[in-house]
This record gives structure tokens, sequence and C-alpha cells, in this order.
DNA sequence: TGAGTAGTTGCAGGA
DNA sequence: CTCCTGCAACTACTC
């Protein structure tokens, strides 16, 4: 029996710490050990991926490739460019591999990804060796122990997890064979169709990472933005596993922070330091096990003794059962958990600008949507530019785009805003930009979270409890400090007007130097002249909120009230229009209406534009500048006594 | 079984 | 600061 000739195959899993994969790579006693990551153009073209999130996962890449060299000087990340279905069957003819060994994921593409190169495998008579160590539970187990179906509450996840175990975590390994050859002459390279590329927006110039199989100089060296035609990152938050583990550390250090933390009491306008962990994309990328987390945080909070320690599903652990709980949905709902129709857990609600499916596979792979409602298409372009005059709303997004994180109630806050509390605009719409801008962007937290807030699914089910675009906000900071960091233009606004500018007396709006007009077109930062001065402009809301409010409560009303989930056969053959009536907000046109994914009317592309989305909004020569007012606390601090009854509430 | 209760994260007003 | 109520009223879970 040949020594084992092992490639083990990095994915979402940039960790050497706690890795059950690699612990059982290095169990095979390898003659030579090849740690590969293969550029997938799946990833590069087909997934939504901005600017920041490219960033952290190179800093991931370069960070693991770091740590493998530091144990052996002769290895390293070998990122080979091109896809794992055609490269991997190249490179194990030429290195004469026998084992191939990665870690499990059950996200739908993986699933796909995997099986194939399972396949090849097979035919290649290389050996497979899968681990799971990216969830707390593997998936699939916590799916049995729910009786097969998807975890769709967290109690279901609590009572399945009896049943099961999670791992205490493994330590990084202390050495690793060498590579073996890496040559790769003889190999012809088969470079990806960049077409569709649903990040070419992003692009400065067109990307270059597939010129070179192992790379311009030949080195297996981790991609750079500029090679990928990106320009540079604008998020301050990094990735690596170094940097996971020292940010743990850090965290695990204030015992009472961890032991009592509650998430629904952390500030969402924390920003400096913010109130959560920002761990979420490093267990995205795997540069920190989950369950090293959860178990780290459960030693202390076995030894905690000062007083009461805060309990799932609020506490921190509880906030990785979550974790959990989307995984085991997507693990058991597969492609359709992502997308509203065909998805049989997923409340059939007809939101405007509906995705248009590609009509073999019902999935939404097209990249297009309908535009049934122009009013909506608008709303949905300011409320992605940050542009929406809820300052509040705008601050968040505004946050997200540029940084790559918003706070989960931030999330929330402008997630209910787009659906079912202001623009009732179907919530894959949302996931789309949040997958784009998010660090931490995990396809089944996501898809998952978007359902829970437009009451779709999971626990959402009280519409009538809508987030305020003015009151959530100044609930937690009421001297507005959140919103004048990521809306400069109202940094100079009293604390009475800064969550809604708009009823500040023009008097005072040009004392405070920022008019409040038009629609957002003039972009953020734009100006006016007037009379003798020039101010800076910010726009009007796009809506009354009371109003929407209103509307979108009645239409989720009658779509509860219809009962229909996504796999329902109305649902997929459109003929759901002849049970709404016009009293819901949407596409009611009547019975007459084609399956919803192929409904007519001008399509719109994701990848929507607004003249305000340069969101710098620096000017004329001043530099940058912190803008929250100096002296300005940012506690979180109640204000009941400035509520002049925020909006209108029309009752219709 | 069916009634009662709880549900990580609403708002406004009040004690 | 916490806790309560009314608003209108959904679903899952428990006993």
């Amino acid at each position: 029996m040949p020594s084992p000739r092992v490639i083990y195959w990095f994915r979402t899993d940039l960790r050497l710490h706690d890795s059950p994969a690699l612990q059982a790579a290095l169990d095979l006693e390898p003659e030579c050990l090849f740690p590969v990551w293969c550029w997938d153009p799946h990833y590069v073209y087909r997934a939504r991926v901005g600017v920041n999130r490219w960033q952290f996962l190179i800093d991931c890449q370069n960070d693991v490739s770091k740590s493998i060299t530091k144990i052996n000087p002769n290895s390293k990340l070998f990122v080979v460019r091109e896809a794992p279905q055609t490269v991997l069957p190249k490179l194990w003819k030429k290195w004469r591999i026998t084992h191939i060994v990665f870690e499990k994921d059950t996200d739908a593409y993986a699933r796909d990804r995997d099986e194939a190169v399972r396949e090849l495998a097979r035919k290649a008579g290389v050996e497979v060796i899968v681990r799971m160590g990216r969830t707390l539970y593997d998936p699939d187990e916590l799916v049995r122990e729910n009786g097969g179906k998807p975890t769709m509450s967290i109690t279901q996840v609590q009572n399945a997890g009896k049943k099961l175990t999670i791992p205490r975590p493994i330590p990084a390994p202390t050495s690793l064979p060498d590579p073996g050859d890496t040559d790769l002459s003889g190999i012809e390279p088969e470079p990806p169709a960049a077409n569709p590329d649903l990040n070419a927006a992003h692009r400065n110039n067109p990307d270059t990472t597939y010129h070179a199989l192992a790379g311009p100089a030949g080195t297996f060296a981790v991609p750079t933005l500029d090679e990928l035609g990106l320009p540079p990152a604008t998020t301050p938050h990094r990735g690596g596993e170094q940097t996971a583990l020292t940010a743990l550390a850090a965290i695990l250090t204030d015992k009472t922070y961890t032991a009592t933390f509650e998430k629904p009491k952390t500030a969402p306008t924390a920003f400096s330091p913010q109130s959560t962990t920002l761990l979420s994309p490093h267990l995205h990328f795997g540069s920190l096990s989950a369950r090293e987390f959860y178990w780290r945080v459960q030693d202390i909070l076995s030894a905690f003794k000062h007083s009461k320690p805060s309990r799932p599903p609020t506490s921190l652990t509880g906030q990785l059962l979550f974790r959990d709980m989307y995984f085991g949905a997507q693990a058991a709902l597969g492609h359709p958990f992502s997308q509203s129709i065909s998805n049989p857990s997923c409340r059939f609600i007809p939101w405007h600008l509906p995705s248009t499916l590609d009509p073999t596979t019902a999935r939404p792979t097209t990249g297009r949507y309908t535009i049934d409602h122009p009013a909506a298409e608008t709303w949905f372009k300011r409320w992605k530019a940050g542009l929406t005059g809820y300052p509040f709303i705008d601050a968040l997004m505004r946050q997200l785009r540029t940084e790559g994180w918003i706070h989960h109630l931030g999330r929330h806050a402008v997630a209910c805003f787009l659906t079912r509390g202001g623009a009732y605009v179907a919530w894959e719409r949302g996931a789309e930009v949040f997958e784009e801008w998010l660090l931490d962007h995990e396809t089944a937290c996501n898809a998952g979270n978007w359902q829970w807030v437009a009451c779709a699914a999971f626990s959402g089910a009280q519409y009538y409890r809508v987030y305020s675009p003015v009151a959530f906000g100044r609930k937690w900071d009421a001297e507005g400090v959140f919103v004048r960091r990521y809306v400069p233009e109202l940094a100079r606004f009293d604390r009475r007007f800064v969550y809604e500018p708009w009823r500040a007396p023009v008097a005072d709006q040009k004392r405070w130097g920022c008019r409040v007009l038009g629609d957002g077109r003039g972009g953020a930062g734009g100006r006016v002249k007037e009379g003798e001065g020039e101010y800076l402009v910010y726009p009007k809301p796009m809506f009354d909120f009371g109003e929407r409010r209103e509307v979108c409560v009645r239409g989720l009303k009658s779509a509860f009230a219809a009962g229909l989930y996504g796999a329902d056969e109305s649902v997929v053959d459109g003929s759901w229009r002849g049970r709404f009536d016009d009293a819901g907000e949407g596409p009611t046109e009547g019975s007459e209406g084609l399956p919803l994914g192929m409904a007519e009317g001008e399509e719109g592309d994701v990848d929507v534009d607004w003249e305000g989305m340069s969101l710098v909004v620096h000017d004329g020569g001043e530099g940058e500048e912190d803008v929250a007012p100096k002296g300005v606390k940012h506690q979180r601090e109640k204000s009941q006594s400035s509520l002049d009854s925020h909006v209108k509430r029309s009752k219709k």
C-alpha cells in the first residue's frame, strides 16, 4: 500500500485551529499534503461579492497560507485558478493523488459542486474524506433528529440538539507534511466564461485572475483585488484566523460581557466599538470555528458565579444555535430555501419587484426581476443608495455599503422598511443587496433572516409589529451620534430633528448647513444655492411611513388569510392572483396573470444605480473629520419627550 | 385535545 | 431605569 498523497481542499474553513477535516487528512499520515484552494468561477462571477468581502477572503487566504508556512516552510496555500470540477481531476493525475479531504458544506451550490467532485474522484480512484466542522451540529444530523424536516424554530433546534453532541475543539496541528512536486506542466487550463458576471459593476478593469493557472508569477499566490479588476476595499474590518483568535480572546477577557450577553439589548447604533462581537465574517470564512467559539463561551458560563448568566436564545451561544437553525433549514430544503417561489416553508406574499425565474430551473439565477410597480423600483433604488430620506435607514445602508457590516437589529430595521414595513418589495431584492455587501454573508442565514423579518417564515408572524424608521434608532441613540457619523449632511441638526429632518424649519436647516429637498437624485453630498447661501442637500422622505405601514399591514393580513406557500401549485403556476383582491398591496390585477416568475412588465436589474451611490460625503477641501459632535456620549439613551407624533398616521 | 401561553429584537404612552 | 397597557391579533409549543 503506497503512502497517501493527499490534497487538502480548503473552502469555507480557512483556519488551522479546530478543523476536523484537516485532522482527518493528517490522520492518514500522508507522504505529502497539498493545501489547495480552487479559485472557483462560481464565486468570482455568479455569486454577488462586493469588494469588501473579496478583501476579507483574501486576508483569510493569506493568513492561513502564512500559518501553514510557519509550521512547514516548504508549504503554503496553493491557489489554483480554475473551477474545482475541472482542475481537481487534472491535479490528481499530475500529482499522483490518493486522497482528497475537505470540510462538509451543506449550502445548496456546495452540495452540487461536491457531489460532482465525489463522482469524478470515484472515477479516478481517489478516496474522498469529508468531515463536518462548519457548524455546531452536522445540519443533516440536526434535520434527521428533527424528524427529517427543516429546522424552522429555535425550539426545534434545541430539541433535536439534545440527541446530538457539539464536539470539543481540536488543537491546530504542530507539524504538516511537505507538499509534493507542484509542477503543472502539461496541464491544459480551462478558463471560465466570464459572462454573465454579476460583479461586473464593481470592476474598474477586467478580471485577470484566470490568465494563468498558478497566477502571474507561477507561485500559486493568492490573487489580489487589482487582479480582480477591483478598486481598494473600504471596510475597516479585516479577515484572517489570527485576527479572529485575537478578537475572540479580547471578547472573552470580559467575562461579564460574555456571560450576560443578551442580543436584543445590544445597541444597533453603537459603532466605535460596536455592541456585538463582529465575529460573524470569521464564522463565514471559517477563520474562526463556531465550535471553538461555542465551547470557549460555554466554559466561561460554567465558571461564572457573579450573577445570572444569559441563556439561549438571547445569549452568545444562542446566536450560534440560530446559525445552525438556518443551516438546518437550508440543508433540508436545498436551492428553494433562498427563494420565495417553490420554497414550501416560505409564506407567499405578493411583494413588488418579484424575481424573474429561469424557466428551465425555476430558480432566480437570471439576476433580474419584474418592475410591477414603478414607485417600488424607485423606493428600492433609494433604499440601496441610502437616500430614502429617513436618516436612520440611510445611515445603516451607508454603513453597510462602506464597511460591510451592520448590527443585527439594524438589519432588521432596514429589512422591515424595504419589505413588510414600508416599500412592500420582495425580500429577495434585499437579500441580494446584503449578499453583495455583507462581509458575513452566509446564504442560509441571509435568506433565513430575510424570510423571518419579512414575516414569510420562521417566527415571523407578528406583522403588525413594525419597526419605525424614526423611533427605533432614537430609542437607542437619542442624540443621533450614529446618524451624524454616517449621514454627515445632518451632522449639525438639533437632536429633535436628526431622525426627521424634514420637520426642521427652513431657517434652522440653513443654519445647520443642509436643506431637506428633492428625491436624492443629486446624491449624497449634493449642494444647492439659495439666495446668499449654499447648502448640502438631504432628500425628503420617499414616502409617508405611517401610510405605508397601514398599506403593508393590510397586504400582509390578506396574504396570511390566503394561506399560500411558495411551493403551492397556484403560486408556481400564477393562478394565485385570483385569491387576492385589490385591498392587498401587490400585483393584484386579478386571475389573468402569468406565472409569477414570468410576469410581464419591464425588467429591472439587481445592480441598481442611483446617482447618490457615491457615499463619500467629503467636500471642498475640508478633509475628513469626525462628524460626531464633541462631548456627546454614545451610550444607550432614551427620549420619550420629543416625540411629536413623528409621521402622520392616516386611516383610509 | 383544546386551551393557554410564549415568542431573541414594535410603538406610544404611562406609572 | 423597569415594567405595564393597548394596539390587532399570528403560530408554535406545552400540558
